[in-house]
RNA sequence: GGCCCGGUGGCAGAGUGGUUAUGCAGCGGUUUGCAAAACCGUGGACAUCGGUUCAAUUCCGGUCCGGGCCUCCA
């Protein structure tokens, strides 16, 4: 048991969570369409999920946590196309850089990261099934979903049928019967990636691969699905549609969670638009464990607007934990910490939390420095020692840690000598170099800024 | 056109029907050879107009502004 309360897009309200089994959690969240490297916003639920599964298993034995790659993707084709790579060989790439970004942001593997292309079978016994129970239906080599046969299509995204007739933007394809009909399976040509199946060589249509993947790993019913808000529709919408009316269940998931948009000036940050920042763009500039930080400084449904101030400033904030705490042995998480993750996942309110904690060590309160280094764990934060916060060589071209020293050292002679003009000299030199010393009863420390 | 979300102090960002959020920045002080850290004190806020209430930033409604989805998108 435990106290999780989460917003669920289908309740359009936060709710006690129950999983189905006592002791078993399963979640599914939707991983990266392996074309290109990741930005910050598609970093956002990467963070905010991997928190969701460390508070899960805080709470519960057993947690089964499916991240999916998306190898087969006519983006994917496209840019192999630009590049002049094979595709498979643009997807090796791209999911090699993404697990460096993960590693860079402190995010743990999830348990299984099934790959679409290893499912194609899976997929294609949902379609089957969806033709045999008349919910889907052949035409012009292709095969779609049929959405009249499901009443309860639209309840995710809370939109009617009649809503989305009126405001379709977009061309219709005239093979559908009506058109809000989505594609499960579509032909490929002989240069396109293509599998064979009994209704055509072809491709999967973009949904499929999530419902299979996850009644392979989760099961017809499962606790938690989760992504962004761009993704309830219509991407979560027709895969509550494929599995519920190809597994005859109510639910597919039962609790569905969206985390919001990172913002640049207030708008988001996407690919098309072209504001995006990568996270490995991100890295040269700050550290990894800042952009966590930042990441989880805001609401996981509010939107967050990302700027190198709102990073630089959660290193600081950052730094304010690790003096306390960077050392510290965890104990336990105090229960008003759980509390308040417990809450939808407040992540600043607990972050807030961390900082009075800060305060109340300063005050003379040592012990707290264990509670604070144990709620940071869940956190996902403080994963290095002080010493590798403050003295890491995070950037080319500076002073080695000899180096320093070596001037530490003259400098320390300088003052049993009294001599501070020399010792101002020494600490000027090696400020504007992005090092700052301390001076403390036992010696003088130091980091970098 | 349809549907949805939000507007909090200099910035970021929680929360609450009547009480200090928190971080960064500012101001005054303690401490320090200098500097930092730390501590003490301090200023500054709830878009706007109505309504409900003993009391509203917090509930309800209008207005203005911003953002999003309806198409690939985390």
């Amino acid at each position: 048991m435990s106290g999780l309360r989460l917003f669920n897009t289908l309740a359009k309200e936060k709710e006690p969570f129950t999983p189905l089994s006592i002791n078993h959690v399963g979640i599914y969240a939707c991983g990266p369409t392996v074309y290109d490297r990741i930005h910050v916003g598609n970093a956002r639920p990467l963070v905010l999920f991997d928190i969701l599964v460390k508070l899960l298993r805080y709470h519960y034995k057993d947690v089964t946590y499916v991240r999916n790659i998306t190898d087969v993707d006519d983006k994917i084709n496209k840019r192999a196309m630009e590049l002049g790579m094979s595709i498979n060989s643009l997807c090796e790439t791209t999911i090699n850089d993404f697990h460096d970004d993960c590693v860079a942001l402190n995010v743990s593997s999830p348990d299984v990261e099934p790959r679409a292309t290893e499912h194609i079978s899976e997929m294609i016994e949902i379609i089957e099934t969806l033709l045999a129970r008349e919910h889907a239906y052949e035409t012009s080599g292709h095969v779609l979903f049929s959405v009249l046969t499901m009443p309860e299509y639209g309840k995710l995204s809370g939109r009617s049928m009649h809503e989305m007739i009126a405001g379709a933007r977009v061309d219709i394809a005239p093979y559908k019967k009506d058109p809000a009909d989505f594609v499960l399976w579509k032909p490929s040509t002989p240069e396109q990636p293509g599998w064979d199946s009994p209704f055509g060589r072809g491709r999967p249509g973009w949904h499929i691969e999530c419902s299979a993947m996850a009644k392979k790993y989760l099961g017809e019913e499962f606790d938690i699905h989760a992504g962004g808000l761009d993704l309830i529709f219509p991407h979560h919408e027709n895969e509550i549609a494929q599995s519920c009316c190809a597994h005859n269940t109510q639910y597919m998931a039962r609790y569905w969670i969206h985390n919001g948009y990172v913002t640049v000036n207030g708008e988001k940050m996407s690919k098309s638009a072209g504001n995006f920042t990568t996270v490995s763009d991100a890295l040269t500039k700050h550290r990894g464990e800042a952009i966590r930080y930042a990441l989880m400084a805001a609401h996981y449904r509010a939107p967050l607007d990302y700027s190198d101030v709102q990073v630089s400033e959660s290193k600081l904030a950052l730094d304010r934990l690790y003096r306390v705490a960077g050392d510290a042995s965890p104990s336990l998480p105090p229960s008003e910490f759980i509390e308040i993750l417990d809450d939808d996942l407040n992540t600043p309110k607990a972050l807030a939390f961390l900082h009075q904690k800060v305060k109340d060590f300063n005050k003379g309160e040592k012990q707290v420095a264990g509670e604070i280094k144990a709620c940071t764990e869940l956190l996902g934060l403080l994963k290095y020692s002080s010493k590798e916060w403050f003295q890491s060589e995070a950037y080319k071209n500076e002073l080695s840690s000899l180096e320093i020293e070596q001037q530490i050292e003259e400098r320390r002679i300088a003052r049993i000598n009294k001599d501070f003009l020399k010792a101002d000299d020494i600490r000027q030199k090696l400020a504007s170099s992005g090092i700052e010393l301390f001076d403390n009863s036992d010696g003088t420390s130091w980091r970098r800024k």
